[in-house]
RNA sequence: GCGGAUGUGGCGUAAUUGGUAGCCGCGUUAGACUUAGGAUCUAAUUCCUCCCGGAGUGGGGGUUCGAGUCCCCCCAUCCGCACCA
């Protein structure tokens, strides 16, 4: 029989099917091993091949270790809800839950056909009511608790209750409180809080987004403007985990860029809180030395706080800029300012997100007419307004160094404010500011004109300046991050509704018994009239508190029945937590059992896009650590090891017209200009290596039909650039054809085979017939010219072990660094040479069989029954043990090199000493022609390597 | 601007991590078997060359007996962040 994977792939599919060959249980004897992939969104469009690559070397991964004895959890599900269907049902009136059922389905038929060992038994649906009920219940749980800056984890809710009842000076007026008062504050400490924030409200998407949703002012999906808007939102309080997100990083094996980029967008930074006072004429202040001493009680002086990273720098503050927003303009602002300085403001906080962003340049601002006092040097300093100065980070108030940072140095000369230099790279290096193109922010250098710490190292200075600052009780070290909390209100349909209920516009958890709240049909998609949100046209929502349960919305009069939170969960609620789920998904008692958790305790391999890096890889690990910190979740990090495929771009076909003949279509080669021609995108389905296939060119499209072509030996060939794969470019390979025409095998080889994992490539599908060509003469390693199946069970030669040992060494080598590129290399070659010596022993082939089942699990099964007569599958083989002694040779070719010039080589034994090695060379007779009569002066000699001998 | 990465034949890539640069595959060329082949097999294929050799891993310098690999300076491309004080 030929190679016939058409037969044998559905065959095998089946037979893992009915055997559950890819069931997995929670508890064994074996060592547990966690392989998970990035969940895909089931969109309309269905698979391209770039979309599986990640999920082919996982599955490689997930196989390897499983046949290595490992109890492998490789779950596969569907991140559901999301935009895309939500807009299709706008547009079609198609409820989203039909729409998205059908795309699962879709993909299902896609992913079975590439022969994943999946346990289905165990996927997952984010939309799925037995699903979102944890989410939801998560969301409660957050809700519930706060984050204890002392024990630095999350605690209950009720203890910072207690606290308060105590007496606590966060609190002191707890006892008298209203209840409205009371929960008013709890907000402010809540993970998940209802707050007033400014948000990115995307009109034309008609919701809010998280700040990872929006690059340049525009959103992410749809790239429609967005703009900075107050609402009432809630918000999980990640920012409470900031420094633990951060630390966090040290424990997992991720690459550097990855965390870098998560390290940058939690913006950690040291440095100093100082108060600057006030010279405010109202303050009766008689000198203002007496208010630094500590000693005395100062009136109180208005003063306002200032984040600075260089506290050094403080000598040369020589202006103070406030956000636009910021509360103390209205006070300090003098009457002559006063028209001028609302003028501005008002501006300032009309333009939008994009407009400010696009004039980052261009500087801006306007004098208050006040001015602070240099705590320091007791200087006057006069305090001005400026959008460059922003109201989210920090205290939205700076001190300005134009000396030492560029921002600020623009800002001087745009309004020529005086410039002065407190840091020089030597001692004696001080020159004048106004000759500067530009200003000197390294943090390196001495500290000059600078009061103390002139002199000092700026490192020093640093530490002297803080110290000071503590010491007289106007300021302290502290930490800024640059991650805000992330808006978790969407005003969309297509989400998991929170579980919560109004009563007196205070919100309240629905009982977690009650859980799931199931989301509500509704007839229509688009927020109401209105303005709320889509689930404001459901009928039946409304929280009965006495009869625990969902009502008419038209019962709300009545004394027990409350309104419902309108808006929905964001993509990322369902995301966060999926790979928990997975452990246990079937339990409706809890989210997952705490025997489940014990067992597989985290992801140990994660595989999926760089593309989540500061969306969902944040939002799961911030998850993580809440469930961590209630004692679900078992280990802090939820991902310990993290690879990142690269993306597959497209790799679009285009043929040449001429722009004098319309009709006429040049050769690649023959387009002698290339102004004369119009380069024009062809389907990548019609185009074989690069040759295109011009009669069904012809029939493409009607406006071809009559193309002629100027030919090179008889072909037209197309050029190609890599572009996105997209549609519209027509260079979108769906993998179905290829299984179709060459198996799944062929194709998950040649996807690993493409390049580094890691890497990002665009797809080509030249090169695939390779790998077919591969598996042919692999295919015929078992079977005899009859194509009948043939092993021989006599020993193997000393040749055909080395040849099996070397290839099981460098495969399982490669697949533990993840490089399945170059295991790919290997097969081949023990594959060729396995050829030309006609081996069929079985010694060899069985364990080749074995070896080659992670990549290309159909062959490997179809032969791994042809060579056993047991109904056992290959999965549950054992991985081949290599044995070193299989490589070790007699003698040893060793190069010989003169001068660094490799001269000549020598037969040695293998295991020569260095000595044995000296002397050959000096015996061998080339040598002799190279040394001549002059004496070696340094002989080296690594062993089984190179001898370089130096004259 | 800041941060991260990458740069090797016509193309995708490899190199035991400092040890004969170009493995494997595509493509190309020649040959074999064929009525035929877009099947299969064999061989060649970094470049230059007067066939003696010489040059060569983005460019320049350095360390070393020896550098694609380590160090310094440029150049190019890609990615992330971007008024974050």
């Amino acid at each position: 029989m030929e190679y016939n994977f058409s037969e044998i792939e559905p065959k095998w599919q089946r037979f893992w099917r009915e055997q559950k060959t890819y069931h997995v249980e929670n508890n064994s004897e074996k060592p547990h091993y966690y392989v998970l992939d990035m969940f895909p969104y089931p969109s309309g469009a269905g698979l391209h091949v770039g979309h599986p690559l990640g999920y082919i070397a996982s599955d490689i991964y997930a196989r390897y270790k499983r046949l290595c004895g490992f109890n492998v959890l490789h779950p596969m599900g569907y991140d559901a809800y999301g935009l895309p269907a939500e807009q299709y049902a706008i547009q079609t009136g198609q409820h989203p839950a039909v729409t998205t059922e059908q795309n699962i389905k879709r993909y299902r038929e896609q992913l079975d056909k590439i022969g994943f060992c999946f346990d289905w038994d165990r996927e997952v649906r984010t939309c799925e009511p037995t699903y979102y009920k944890w989410t939801q219940w998560t969301f409660i749980q957050l809700f519930n608790h706060y984050y204890d800056e002392e024990l630095q984890k999350a605690r209950p809710i009720s203890e910072l209750v207690k606290k308060f009842e105590n007496g606590d000076e966060r609190a002191p007026e707890w006892n008298t409180m209203s209840d409205k008062e009371q929960q008013d504050l709890l907000m402010n400490y809540r993970l998940a809080y209802l707050a007033d924030i400014p948000v990115n409200w995307c009109a034309e998407l008609g919701t809010v987004l998280a700040n990872d949703e929006v690059v340049n002012g525009l959103s992410v999906r749809g790239g429609y403007p967005v703009e900075r808007k107050l609402m009432r939102q809630w918000s999980l309080r990640i920012t409470a985990y900031a420094q633990r997100l951060v630390d966090g990083l040290e424990q997992v094996d991720w690459t550097d860029s990855l965390k870098e980029i998560q390290r940058n967008w939690i913006g950690r930074s040291e440095g100093a809180a100082v108060w600057f006072p006030l010279d405010a004429p109202t303050t009766s202040v008689d000198s203002p030395t007496s208010l630094y001493m500590g000693q005395v009680a100062p009136e109180p002086t208005p003063s306002f706080e200032i984040f600075t990273t260089r506290p050094d720098t403080i000598f040369g503050v020589t202006f103070m800029v406030l956000c636009p927003e910021h509360e103390l303009i209205d006070q300090i602002t003098t009457p002559e300012q006063k028209a001028e300085v609302e003028a501005y403001v008002t501006w300032a906080k009309n333009r939008s997100e994009r407009e400010r962003q696009a004039e980052v340049k261009k500087v801006s601002g306007v004098f208050t007419g006040a001015y602070a006092i240099n705590p320091l040097t007791e200087e006057k300093i006069p305090i001005w307004v400026s959008d460059y100065v922003l109201a989210g980070y920090g205290t939205g108030a700076i001190m300005a160094v134009p000396a030492h940072d560029s921002r600020d140095f623009a800002f001087a000369r745009h309004f020529n404010l005086p410039i002065r230099q407190v840091v020089a790279l030597e001692k004696d290096a001080v020159s004048d500011p106004a000759t500067w193109e530009e200003s000197m922010d390294a943090k390196t250098g001495y500290s000059v004109n600078s009061g103390f710490v002139t002199g000092m190292k700026v490192k020093d200075a640093m530490k002297a300046v803080i110290d000071r600052i503590e010491e007289l009780g106007i300021g302290h070290r502290t930490v800024n991050f640059r991650l805000r909390d992330a808006i978790f209100s969407r005003q969309r349909y297509w989400g998991e509704p929170f579980p919560i209920y109004y009563k007196n516009n205070i919100p309240y958890p629905i009982p977690e018994e009650c859980l799931p709240l199931l989301l509500p049909d509704i007839s229509e998609y688009k927020p109401t009239e209105t303005g709320e949100p889509p689930l404001g046209h459901a009928e039946v929502w409304a929280w009965d508190e006495a009869n625990r349960k969902v009502v008419s919305k038209s019962l709300i009069d009545n004394k027990n029945v409350f309104p419902l939170e309108l808006n929905t969960m964001p993509g990322f609620a369902g995301s966060s937590g999926y790979y928990l789920r997975y452990m246990d998904p079937h339990n409706d008692k809890a989210y997952f059992s705490p025997e489940a958790v014990n067992y597989w305790q985290n992801v140990d391999l994660y595989v999926g896009g760089a593309e989540h890096a500061s969306g969902h890889l944040i939002y799961a690990r911030f998850w993580n650590k809440f469930l961590f910190d209630i004692g679900l979740s078992v280990k802090e990090e939820p991902f310990q090891k993290l690879v990142n495929q690269g993306m597959i771009q497209g790799r679009t076909s285009f043929v040449y017209r001429s722009k004098e003949d319309k009709n006429l279509y040049i050769s690649k080669n023959l387009v002698k200009d290339a102004d004369s021609v119009s380069p024009i995108r062809v389907d990548i389905n019609i185009v074989d290596n690069d040759i295109l296939d011009t009669e069904r060119f012809r029939q493409w499209r009607p406006e071809f039909a009559d193309a002629r072509f100027e030919l090179e030996d008889g072909k037209y060939v197309c050029g190609w650039e890599v572009e996105k794969m997209s549609k519209t470019y027509f260079n979108v390979q769906n993998p179905d054809d290829l299984v179709a025409k060459y198996g799944a095998d062929t194709l998950r080889m040649y996807e690993m085979f493409l390049g580094p994992v890691e890497q990002a490539k665009p797809w080509d599908t030249n090169g695939i017939e390779g790998v077919f060509r591969f598996f042919k003469k692999f295919w015929r390693l078992y079977h005899n010219e009859n194509n009948q199946f043939c092993v021989d069970d006599s020993e193997p030669s000393k040749a055909e072990l080395k040849i099996l040992h070397q290839t099981i060494k460098k495969v399982t080598e490669d697949i533990e660094r993840f490089s399945f590129n170059t295991s790919v290399s290997t097969f081949m070659i023990c594959a060729n040479e396995l050829a030309s010596m006609k081996c069929n022993k079985r010694a060899v082939l069985e364990p080749l069989a074995i070896l080659i089942a992670p990549f290309a699990p159909h062959i490997a099964e179809e032969l791994w029954h042809l060579l056993r007569s047991d109904n056992q599958s290959v999965c549950d083989a054992k991985w081949p043990e290599f044995d070193e002694k299989n490589l070790v040779e007699d003698s040893f070719t060793y190069p010989v090199s003169f001068n660094g010039k490799m001269r000549f080589t020598l037969d040695l034994p293998a295991n020569c000493t260095q000595d044995e090695a000296i002397a050959a060379v000096k015996a061998a007779p080339e040598a002799q022609k190279w040394m001549g009569d002059k004496e070696p002066k340094k002989i080296i000699f690594v062993p089984k390597r190179i001898i370089n001998i130096v004259c």
